[in-house]
DNA sequence: GCGACGATCCGCT
DNA sequence: GCGGATCGTCGCG
């Protein structure tokens, strides 16, 4: 039976086991009336202001980034070049800005919808893969910046299956973080092929 | 006030 | 493999 997780899983103060046990649970949104959903096959651990990737790295604190310092289990949402709302949890105790991108995920529930947001005919890993992607995908927009992912409208699952083969690997696009970049902080389930880059 | 640019994606070559 | 899209945020003045 899906688990939905709580709160305080949220809050734990251990965002890269946070970013790897996220591997394999189920990410559903509920938007006008819509339900779609997906198994998340990868993350990226952004750890606060010490991370040089992080947006607030040395405890940059600006409108945009403030939700960051908020108490873990409530969405991230910013605009990319533009264009892609990428969508990241928070995570750990208020005051601390830890944050996971979500950057991939498996499509299972609501399969047509996502491909009418997506405008593909097609179920391949394009639907699904790539943070800008599952955003469009499953409906999210920076209107749900800073709304809970433990609620009716954005919620994530415990399926109870945990992947075998789980990669740890640098996260990518942030090589402006000099030895930062060489985190291993990005996980991906090496099984599934809805991956941005393997 | 303003210029530079990004945790990306897609289409064309 | 490469460049354009497209705009909010940030840092500087």
């Amino acid at each position: 039976m899906p688990q939905p997780l709580s709160k305080t899983y949220f809050e734990n103060d251990d965002v890269v086991f946070l970013a790897k046990d996220l591997i394999g649970k189920q990410l559903t949104t509920h938007i006008n009336g819509v339900i779609t959903s997906g198994i998340i096959t990868e993350t990226e651990a952004y750890a606060g202001q010490g991370d040089k990737a992080c947006h607030a790295h040395l405890g940059r604190f600006t409108k945009r980034t403030k939700v960051m310092y908020e108490s873990g289990g409530i969405a991230y949402i910013y605009l990319c070049y533009g264009i892609h709302h990428l969508f990241n949890i928070v995570t750990n105790t208020k005051g601390n800005a830890d944050a996971i991108l979500v950057r991939a995920i498996e499509p299972t529930l609501g399969i047509d919808i996502m491909q009418e947001r997506r405008g593909k005919s097609k179920v391949d890993k394009t639907l699904t893969s790539g943070p800008g992607n599952i955003s469009k995908a499953l409906g999210i927009s920076k209107s749900h910046n800073t709304q809970s992912v433990t609620s009716d409208n954005i919620w994530i699952d415990d399926i109870g299956y945990k992947p075998s083969n789980i990669k740890e690997t640098t996260r990518i696009g942030i090589d402006y973080s000099g030895e930062d970049a060489e985190l291993p902080w990005r996980f991906y389930d090496k099984d599934s092929k809805f991956v941005s880059v393997k």
